[in-house]
RNA sequence: GGUCCGAUAGCUCAGUCGGUAGAGCAAGUGGCUUUUAACCACUGGGUCGCAGGUUCGAGUCCUGCUCGGAUCACCA
């Protein structure tokens, strides 16, 4: 095992060579070239991130009525001073801004762009000045002669930090008049392409910083940027958050490392404890878990964490992966759909700003969810299938799953396949179970649940059997769960919704990758030696 | 795990029949400075994924390997 140099990390070429002189001239300019903070305004009415002064209504009216005035100009006419000016002075009026971002393109100019990963906003530094420089001394001293000179060290994707005040230019674009600069971190690695951001999925996935940092650069991308996406999955999951609480929900969390993987038909990743020389098991779901809980009183409750599944990686399958699971007593796999149902409509709203979602070329509708049980949906697609308990699932799979592109519910599973829900009063061969598939795509998983201990007991026999029988995949006996069982659960019904596929249905993402920020891939090694540790 | 496809400059990509390794962006030098993919001129930059083989000669053909992507099987 060798500890690799610096050089080794990050390989010095032309680039990294010119990008650590400019750091050195610039140290010598402005003293630390990392400094600790930089202080922004509030002009924006909170923070002045480059968001909040680019959604900022002030800015944007400005925009709107100077795209008004420029829209009665011929083509390369200039905007008349009688109509800028008044705009300007309007501009100038909201005071000094401070705002702080990573530069999208060289100095070469004088006009450049500040991203802060979702927007960009120009700035402007006249070579004439007056142009300071803020120097990282401690105490923000001002240098006012060095102010360009530092200008025209900064390569392309250093951070900076600028003061100044707001302007309209002739092309009708708010930016900020720089009248003085401050150095706060360097970019020792060029940026990717401004055209085309990364194209290699491996290096978008494994860096996915670079990632970041190209789509926030990058000129124009089709449809949402990498950043976009991951906002849409934040805002897609705190939206879920906020509709599990206002109806009375508590989250909680349940162990990951667990004696047995149970709860669900999944193999598990293993590992060990030393201290306790104990096998434990990384779950596959915290079912049981939950329910143990509805046993001790939460008629409410919720997780939304990371399971562990031991299985193959493909589009629609992470290793792990997040799943939001809740349980609510006294309800049936009716009132479950129902309230699927409206949780859905109100994050995808939420997220997307409306019910109908493109995917793929598809046109999703979530405004209306089918409900059919799997007999029917089986024979609707394949009126002569011969249909019974063994081969219904793979009838199903074969025949229905791909064509179920609008939100459905399929209801009536087979009980033999479905060992943790209650049959239905009226045919005990049915369990009162449903999927819900979007787009092909089983995206959750509910029933009414088996609180019976007898019965549940007599279930996870069948099942250890099925597995002495060399399923690998069937449920482990939890003695727990049947001591807890015993105690009463009162009638519930629960839920599990994936949450990656959901989200790549609102993202109109293809693979699952493009939804985890750091996707499980093959470790990286160095050329010439085996990976150290 | 099977099948197919891919890996060339920091990034995005060309590279014909096997015959001197190319462009744009990025970088360097100089010019210009109300531009918005800024522009103009010049310059530097390559282990063609790795290891073999065929050949006078391999980015190109063959074999093996690594990594990635698509797809199938299993699974959510």
């Amino acid at each position: 095992m060798s500890i690799p140099s610096f050089d080794e990390i990050i390989e010095p070429n032309d680039q990294t060579i010119a990008r650590e002189a400019s750091l050195k001239a610039i140290s010598a300019l402005v003293g630390n070239v990392y400094p600790n903070k930089f202080a922004r305004t509030s002009v924006s009415g909170g923070e002045d991130t480059i968001t909040a002064l680019k959604y900022f209504e002030k800015l944007a009216s400005v925009e709107s009525r100077m795209a008004e005035i420029k829209a009665g100009l011929g083509e390369g006419e200039r905007p008349p001073a009688e109509k800028k000016d008044p705009l300007n002075e309007e501009l100038k009026a909201l005071g000094t801004v401070r705002i702080a971002g990573r530069l999208t393109t060289p100095t070469r100019g004088n006009f450049v762009h500040l991203t802060d990963g979702m927007s960009k906003l120009q700035i402007y530094c006249n070579k004439k000045g007056p142009l300071a420089l803020i120097r990282n001394d401690g105490e923000d001293s001002l240098d006012p002669e060095n102010g360009w000179a530092l200008w025209q060290l900064l390569d392309h994707g250093d951070l900076i930090g600028v003061e100044g005040y707001l302007f309209v230019t002739n092309t009708g674009e708010v930016s900020v008049h720089v009248e003085k600069l401050q150095f706060l971190a360097k970019a020792m690695l060029p940026m990717p392409d401004k055209m085309h951001g990364i194209a290699d999925a491996e290096i978008r996935q494994r860096q996915r910083y670079y990632d970041l940092i190209g789509s926030s650069l990058q000129v124009e991308s089709e449809g949402l940027t990498t950043r976009e996406v991951f906002e849409r999955r934040a805002k897609i999951i705190s939206s879920m958050r906020r509709f599990l609480e206002d109806h009375g929900y508590i989250e909680v969390e349940t162990p990951m490392l667990t004696p047995k993987a149970t709860g669900a038909a999944a193999k598990p990743f293993k590992t060990h404890h030393n201290a306790l020389d104990i096998d434990l098991y990384a779950r596959i779901a915290p079912e049981l878990y939950l329910k143990r809980l509805v046993v001790g009183g939460f008629e409410k409750v919720y997780e939304l964490n990371r399971n562990f599944r031991n299985e193959g990686i493909s589009y629609k399958h992470n290793p792990e992966f997040t799943m939001l699971e809740f349980y609510c007593a006294y309800m049936d796999v009716e009132g479950m759909m129902n309230f699927c149902e409206e949780m859905l409509r109100e994050s995808v709203q939420k997220a997307t700003g409306g019910l109908m979602v493109n995917y793929e070329g598809n046109e999703v509708n979530f405004s209306k969810f089918e409900r059919i049980s799997m007999r029917d949906a089986i024979l609707k697609y394949n009126p002569d299938a011969e249909i019974n308990d063994r081969t219904m699932i793979g009838l199903f799979d074969e025949f229905v799953e791909p064509n179920l592109i609008q939100p459905t519910f399929i209801v009536d599973f087979p009980k033999s396949i479905s060992p943790l829900s209650k049959a239905n009063p009226a045919n005990t061969n049915i369990a009162e179970r449903f999927e819900l598939f979007i787009n092909g795509m089983e995206v959750a998983n509910g029933f009414s649940e088996l609180n019976d201990p007898k019965e549940q007991y007599e279930r996870f026999v069948d099942q250890m059997s099925e597995r002495e029988r060399g399923d690998e995949e069937a449920m482990v006996l939890d003695e727990d769960y049947i001591r807890a069982l015993s105690y009463g659960m009162p009638p519930a019904a629960g839920i599990g919704i994936g949450i990656d596929r959901l989200v790549m249905l609102l993202t109109n993402k293809h693979s699952i990758r493009d939804v985890i920020l750091f996707p499980h891939m093959r470790p990286e090694k160095r050329d010439g030696e085996a990976q150290y540790g």
